[in-house]
RNA sequence: GGCCCCGUCGUCUAGCGGUCAGGAUCCAUGGUUUUCAUCCAUGUCACAGGAGUUCAAUUCUCCUCGGGGUCACCA
């Protein structure tokens, strides 16, 4: 059974890159029927926080990512690491380190000064004398010092990295006891059964410190796929500064988890030509052979045009559910399906949506100049006065068409063009000269709004 | 700096020795529409550079250049 993992360290919000290796981990466990599994990276306690923990369920819930099983928190799993530490320190694969800090720093500025590269010069690692007083010890994994180590990686095929370029000693436990990252992945992934990481390329080079442990440990090694990073338009780390880091920004501003999703499943990631994939052909189609090897570039033109697509798409019942999180309360209209149609085909977010349907509902309180000019001709009051006399004097229409009807019959009794009474009806009833066909604005509005904004025009420019 | 990864239209990407280098987005133009938007059609735009290998390189190899990542008692 295929089981992955997302394994976020709360610092901060999920932000888009995360949430990618995410979508791709979980993708990747559905199409194989596997698990996707959640762990929570908190051995940090000064920079962790609930708070960004929260976050993070926050945003899987909205998008609907569930995960499997019990959240793993690894700040509960001291017990579990430290069993571990002490089994390689008996075998003799990990020995503790008196070095001090000061001495260490000394050690790497030296190195530094003679470019040499930095690392730990293997002090006690055969240390058999008595420890010096005063000095917590570090425990250190005995890594080897020579040799090639092969990270076969489903994305990158094989790297090859030579252990005297990259390994030392490195640190497992801290001198207060606490596990180290790449020791406690190594150990969470196996217990908790991972057998396929997808993660950012960024972990690329921590990989052979992991499989070292792995390879202490005794474990078997999970297949590995990192995922190129996104980039901003720069070229850089995605920041802050790069518009909404946080996911959940991204309903704020009005997208949908499904625009969201799509978006990101196609950065780093293709199916032949293929752009529009519901949820359900992600978890059939996904497949992390086919991930990209080079880094993209963060970019939101094509999901507006994907937010604009599903929008379009979704039933105006949908919409109208949708809307109530962005202050718009649609389900009691009368007129909601016509309103929906003559909208939603308009908008590239739900947000853009809300305030398009706030405009037309709200009664003009001022006109576009240049509207007005380009609109109003001389004999336009007179228009408006015909058609308004056609529509008071008709019973409540419901349909555009009706509404349709009226203006041909005006046109066709003054002789004049559907120009000369659409643009001056339409800054009447809009203020403005662009918007939604006016037969369907008419129809949403009722007999007496569209009288009064019709009055209202009249007033104003005769 | 050492090590590692990457390099096709502005952007997301297809390509896996022989293609008019394809699609999408963006942009532009035209059509539809009483307006705008939608929609449809058309168009502009790319293999970083240089050596090899080969009858033939975007595709394989090497070098250069460019970009990124990583080198902790952070994760």
């Amino acid at each position: 059974m295929v089981v992955t993992r997302f394994a976020p360290s709360p610092t901060g919000y999920l932000h888009i890159g995360g949430l990618r290796t995410a979508l791709f981990s979980y993708l990747w466990a559905k199409k194989n029927n596997g698990m996707f599994l959640l762990r929570i990276e908190d051995t940090d306690k000064a920079r962790n926080s609930q708070a960004a923990t929260d976050a993070i369920l926050q945003a899987f819930k909205w998008l609907g990512l569930e995960h499997d099983g019990e959240i793993i928190y690894q700040s509960q799993r001291d017990e579990i690491y430290a069993s571990y530490i002490q089994q390689l320190l008996d075998e003799g694969k990990a020995y503790k380190c008196y070095m001090s800090k000061e001495e260490l720093s000394e050690l790497r500025e030296t190195q530094m000064a003679n470019n040499e590269r930095t690392k730990y010069n293997g002090k006690y690692r055969d240390f058999e004398g008595t420890p010096p007083d005063g000095l917590e010890a570090v425990i250190r994994i005995k890594a080897p010092l020579s040799g090639e180590i092969i990270v076969k990686d489903g994305v990158k095929g094989n790297v090859s990295f030579q252990a005297e370029d990259i390994l030392d000693d490195f640190v497992i436990a801290r001198a207060d006891g606490s596990p180290t990252y790449n020791f406690v992945v190594a150990i969470d992934d196996h217990l908790m059964g991972i057998n396929q990481v997808i993660r950012g390329d960024d972990h690329l080079s921590n990989t052979p410190k992991q499989i070292i442990v792995y390879e202490a440990l005794g474990f078997d090694i999970p297949s590995f796929y990192h995922v190129p990073m996104i980039h901003n338009s720069e070229g850089k780390k995605l920041s802050k500064r790069d518009g909404a880091t946080d996911v959940m920004q991204y309903k704020e501003m009005g997208y949908t988890p499904e625009a969201l999703l799509n978006f990101l499943v196609r950065l780093g990631w293709s199916y032949g030509d293929q752009e529009i994939f519901s949820i359900d052909e992600m978890k059939e189609l996904f497949n992390p052979k086919d991930i990209n090897k080079s880094a993209s570039i963060y970019n939101t033109e094509k999901l507006d045009w994907l937010s604009s697509h599903y929008i379009k798409n979704f039933s105006n019942t949908k919409l109208a559910e949708l809307l109530t999180d962005y202050d718009l309360i649609l389900t009691s209209h009368d007129k909601k399906e016509i309103l929906l149609d003559a909208l939603k085909e308009r908008a590239k977010t739900l947000k853009e949506l809300a305030e398009l349907i706030k405009e037309v509902l709200a009664t003009p309180t001022s006109y576009d100049e240049s509207a007005v000019k380009k609109a109003f001709k001389a004999d336009s009051i007179d228009v408006l006065n015909a058609f308004k006399e056609k529509v008071s004097a008709s019973s409540e229409f419901h349909l555009p068409s009706d509404y349709h009807h009226l203006m041909e019959e005006v046109a066709n009794e003054m002789e004049i063009g559907f120009g000369k009474i659409g643009n001056p009806l339409r800054v009447a009833l809009l203020g403005k000269m662009s918007g939604p066909g006016l037969d369907s604005v008419m129809a949403i509005l009722g007999k007496s709004e569209t009288l009064l904004r019709i009055t209202n025009a009249i007033t104003a420019h005769s």
